[in-house]
DNA sequence: GTGGTCTAGACCACC
DNA sequence: GTGGTCTAGACCACA
């Protein structure tokens, strides 16, 4: 797996799963990957998807069973709902139109860039 | 000045600095602060801000005259448009449209949150 | 470590270690020494030693992975000499033989100092 | 005129004034441009050709008339041929011929260079 | 005054 | 341990 970087990867991690619970890859009270599995399969420390999976604890997306595994609480996806789009209407979006606004991109073209991209 | 944490210093300098020329407060052959005087207006150290610069004059969005200071370079509009308009489309436009999906916003529920934050 | 004046720390820097991969001391993929242990070892700044190496990995010589360390890239030798053989024959060359002329040395003088010089 | 970064703009001055007695364009007891007539001209600051000019005075290739100018002495011409290649042999050629091995190019090609850029 | 390089030393994120 | 950023302060060349 390949991470971009100016962002952790521990917070990529954490985007993917949440990713996978949004779109139900990952359903209520599965079981998600071990720390170990996962880590050797993106190749990264196990202490990096440690990480990943605390701050997700955190926010109680995942609950812990010792010595069994993490796995996705019942309210998770809610949870992510909430937070993602609390953050993506207040944080991010404010900053996406002063960029357009910058780059001198008005909303039809972004329309016409969401009808392209959508299509890949 | 603060700065947003998550983003190196020396890149939100450079963010300050290509606004302020795409919104032409700084025209082309225009002196741009010397490295001191920018440092201490912000409360940075000098070397940061001439990090900030340097990547810039690499960029072609400023130059350099020897001893007496940086300028805004004559395509420095362009080529800002160039650059910060090819990452918009191709890497952040996608990973944006991406979340909408997941958060289950559509264009219609975007373009009501457009004209609701243009008036702000 | 010695270094010639003229030139700054940091390009010399490089240029051994491109010496270095031209000659294959360091082979692709290999780990070139840390910045902290290189900065020791020829008495010089961290900072200095990551700076020689961060524009080697801009020119895609070296590449870096994340807590460990710098690594000699695939195409490493390639680059180097494509890059070197460039600025030899556009801008050195072209300087050479116009001191040559300058100085009044003939090709054949250059061709006798030459045998003379390689057998040291 | 444009200078070459690397190397301090009154060394290439300097350059330029050995290069013009070597190839008699300034002859012997000729008087060279005052300080401020070339600063003009080359668009740079007095203080800068006047450190040139102080120099070649040390070395014997100018001498100076109090308030009418500089002019060149003498034996010039034969100091700068000395040198000159002195430190072209001593010093340039053996660094050219180990870049010349690196980037294994032999002296066959090297003659084919000389030919082709000869021409121009 | 200007940019440019370098040092010493600190702190952070990540492995 | 690794790279990466930042600060404080120095010195140099050039205008």
């Amino acid at each position: 797996m390949e991470f971009r970087k100016g962002q952790t990867i521990y917070e990529q991690i954490g985007d993917v799963v949440r990713e996978n619970i949004l779109t139900e890859k990952w359903k209520r009270n599965d079981k998600v990957s071990s720390v170990r599995e996962l880590a050797a399969e993106i190749e990264v420390n196990p202490n990096t998807v440690m990480r990943a999976y605390s701050i997700l604890q955190e926010n109680g997306i995942l609950y812990n069973k010792r010595g069994i595994g993490f796995f996705v609480s019942d309210k998770a996806k809610t949870i992510i709902h909430k937070l993602d789009k609390e953050i993506f209407v207040k944080q991010e979006l404010p900053l996406l139109f002063k960029k357009m606004k910058l780059l001198e991109i008005d909303f039809d073209e972004l329309r016409s860039l969401y009808k392209k991209l959508s299509k890949k």
